[in-house]
DNA sequence: TATGAATGAGCATTCATTCAT
DNA sequence: GATGAATGAATGCTCATTCAT
């Protein structure tokens, strides 16, 4: 039932919501949040009007961009969930979404933002919650992960990556070595004592 | 010996800069960047040409706040000198230095922002920059943190902070179990390799 | 072709370009340059943004406005060059010239106000200078104008009729007194002695 | 009666009313009616206060200024009208007001400006038009000045002068060509026709 | 009385969103 | 459906004027 109330696109139409989306993607991620609904449409050789008809609102069009990067990264984890090894597949999991956090600056302003797109939640985004919950449970089983780390830590953590990823650095890709040093952090043999909790 | 280049305010003009800044503080601090000037204004109970004769830009008294931030910090850093475990010292620096810049998300923001304001520099950042240096170069002598983490880094996990901490968490204070993570992560035994370096 | 590179704006946009540029004319041209963009919007019936949307500046705008007024006499100017007396041809130029000028408060304004607007220049202006020119010289030689008029004298003596018509005055129209004194005072029968030189 | 309402000035009071004239000119004179109050007392080396208590607004201000002028033209005027020949007692005002007049923007901006202190009379002002008209009814009488010629359009001349001294001119001091000019056309002998009227 | 800090209406400009073409 | 022109509320900043010190 129901499942005709989203009808299948025209073909042009949906050459131009991937035309959007993309440029969208470009831009935001480049120039962060604040750039502008003209840019969007300019980079994707279509009128803004075009852009309105596929999102009605910026902040939609942004909550379509983040759900698109939960989904990589969703995808990516549940791919992990293969692994043998927990703990290198958590950290894999952790090395990609830091890949796609640093290089989207209108992300990590989102995450960062406690703004109603950033409370937003979207089906990618709770799956993966789940799967790092499982990765995480597996590699603490294993003794490799500190076991008074939890999922809400992870969104934390990257949120931290993609933040210091824009600062000035004498390194390029200087969020690595954030990021590394938390993963470090978050091995069993570093915790020096109890995480803070409330 | 003219100390008295810049002539000390009127009574009454020092208490509104005051009121001015505390405002300031507490709108952009609440509010991030993107506060209006006549927010805080009326946060100051005071006209908005008052907020502009103390300041005369929304930067310049963006950069007054950010510059408070880091002489408070300077200063509790220079302090920390004296510790004799400079570990320990480098620990109670990055606690103290959380616990400014996660009340702050204006300043959280300017760090994150690689704009004019964020590029600024100060007597007392600069200051700071020298302190920690020393201050790591101590811990690392001590064989108590990683040889490769350099100041640069510093700031790195202090945006990571400042940003996680206006993030949802089930715990109040997340951004403790994000700077726990990170200071875990500093510590020589965490080193599982090096960090990446460009 | 490519005579197009500025794409022809749709009907609707160059209507409104042309309802804006009247407004402005009106509006600028009797409060002065200090009138207001919402005045002119107002005046053309149309929103602000639609103002800005055709001229990005209200500088541009009062650019825009004063070329056109250079078209015109540069035009009118040109085809007097034809005209086989060249004093009459002057004396017909400086009339037109006087019309246009002294009905426009904002023009005057900007002619006399030495800023950035007033000092750029605009093909037709230079246009303007070039026949000018030609026109005193063959007045010159003529034996009709005094010898020791230069071009540069027609701006000067404009910017005067220009401010002057502003005034109060018993008779309408009294800017033509201002004109006409200071055409026969550019005769050569009227020259006393030579005109004060640097 | 009643001539104790203007009850004298204390002398310091006095001196700070000269200083902030004095100022006045110099900064209207230079910058225009747009400088600002505040430049006005910094210039007088006296606070916005006492600048106001001395001259309520800003107009009231602008108004002495004018007023001065007109007291010292007035002045010349009727010592002018003790010389034997009364053409060039007229010139000798004439150049004696351009003087003044061009190097005193905010005078010619106030004369051009059609505005309430453009509208304002003074004595001086008044006396002024009088030995004006004295002047030039002997002139014409003399057959030395054209006979079309009324006071009306003294001021008209002079306003043209004023602004044309702030264009851009290859010679210095342009307004005194401008001045040669009109007033040849003046001359009995420059009319080559009737100057319009209404 | 002098001072200069405080006031706040006013103004140019921007940008998310709508809607006529 | 697509276009991009139009809209207008919102925002940083200015400056004549007032008033507490």
């Amino acid at each position: 039932m129901q499942q005709a109330a989203v009808k299948p696109l025209r073909a042009d139409a949906r050459r131009n919501r991937e035309k959007v989306l993309a440029a969208a993607r470009r831009v935001f991620g480049e120039q962060g949040i604040d750039a502008q609904m003209d840019d969007v449409a300019r980079g994707a050789d279509v009128g803004v009007g075009t852009v309105y008809r596929h999102f009605p609102t910026k902040d939609a069009l942004l909550a379509a961009l983040t759900d698109t990067v939960f989904e990589e990264v969703a995808a990516f984890a549940r791919d992990a969930l293969e692994q043998p090894d927990p703990w290198e597949a958590f950290l894999s999991v952790m090395w990609f979404g830091g890949e796609k956090t640093s290089g989207d600056r209108a992300f990590s302003e989102i995450m960062a933002a406690a703004g109603e797109v950033a409370r937003r939640t979207c089906p990618a985004k709770e799956d993966l919650y789940v799967v790092t919950s499982e990765l995480m449970r597996r590699a603490q089983e294993a003794g490799r992960m500190r076991p008074d780390a939890i999922v809400d830590d992870v969104p934390l953590v990257m949120c931290g990556v993609g933040s210091a990823s824009a600062m000035d650095h004498p390194c390029p890709d200087a969020w690595r070595r954030h990021l590394g040093i938390v993963l470090d952090g978050l091995r069993a043999e570093a915790a020096s004592g109890p995480l803070h909790c409330g």
